[in-house]
DNA sequence: TCATAATTGTTATACGCCATATCAAATAGC
DNA sequence: GCTATTTGATATGGCGTATAACAATTATGA
């Protein structure tokens, strides 16, 4: 549910910005140590908040590990919960489909969906059409699992996302990474 | 942790590129393989697109990819373009520091410090303070490189980034990104 | 002062993710 | 039918990341 949001400044399509495009370099920096000694001063990261993929870097490391936290319960990493909502929307596929379409080298997905068989999560079958390939589907351990997983990421996960960024920037956000994911 | 490389190209092919400002879920998908099967139709990718971390981490990749694309001339990974940013904006720092303030354990900062010393684009000096620790200087090719790596980042990579985004849209994410980056 | 603790750079090591080559079984194409 | 392709799988290597441990050096406190 959307949370309170404080600046909520960026509207949903044009993104306007606030305060008037600042051109001047803030010194932004950061404490190396306890701000005791002299020498710990602070670093200038110099340009490096003006470079998109450093920012989205350390941004995505946070996202992930707030994912892990909130998901904890059911222990799902993002890659496992992704394979679980694809399997969930789309049973009877094989393992090249799924590996594909997420974007994971067919032979990187057999260990994957190996733990997550092992865990009684989905199951791999002989397709009776083409015996080469496994047809791939949900359990019902793992249709529960796959429900505790996206209420966790939606009341915890995404809540606090929301959170943060407010749900006007949150929406504009994903519009964004979708568009660079997609066009770039 | 700020940047990582890796040289990987996904294979995968976007399909509905669909009307975004969309408030339903419009079925986004992916086709598989060729369209001719009745069974590579596309897969439906579900709330995948509303997980933002999903398209983030997509986003990310798409973005290193270009930056290496970029820069590729002065042959300079991101982690390693940022490293000497921060070495240039605070020369006479040692390792620790500088390792972390990019997120960088020391033990894993050695081996990258080699690499550009041995390119003898900066240099290890033991202070004569403190003989534990080690002076870090760019040389002159060091900035030279920089430099020229500097004006392909802004020339090149992130004049793509504000193609693709728009300059006001780009400076919103910009901020958006620190923010998660900060407060998450 | 002197023994102990802490710090710095470093090595070794292990884990996870990603990428390539290759293989046997099965299927598709001709 | 013979060849080429596809599917799942194995092996392997590279890269990023994480921890433990070590020698040299410095800081700290009794």
């Amino acid at each position: 549910m959307p949370v309170s949001n404080k600046t909520d400044i960026v509207a949903e399509s044009v993104v306007g910005k606030g305060p008037r495009r600042l051109r001047k370099k803030a010194a932004a920096s950061v404490v190396v140590s306890d701000p005791s000694g002299p020498s710990s001063v602070a670093l200038d990261l110099g340009e490096l908040n003006e470079l998109l993929g450093y920012s989205l870097k350390r941004a995505q490391l946070r996202i992930f590990e707030d994912f892990l936290r909130c998901v904890a319960p059911v222990k799902l990493t993002p890659a496992q919960f992704s394979v679980l909502l694809l399997l969930d929307r789309n049973p009877g596929r094989n393992q090249t489909e799924i590996a594909m379409t997420l974007g994971i080298l067919r032979p990187n997905f057999v260990a994957m969906l190996d733990a997550l068989e092992n865990r009684g999560l989905c199951t791999r079958q002989r397709s009776p059409n083409d015996r080469r390939s496994h047809v791939l589907m949900l359990t019902d351990k793992g249709r529960t699992t796959l429900a505790k997983a996206k209420k966790l990421v939606a009341d915890k996960h995404e809540a606090r996302l929301i959170d943060v960024l407010g749900p006007r920037q949150h929406r504009a956000m994903l519009e964004m990474v979708a568009k660079l994911a997609k066009e770039l």
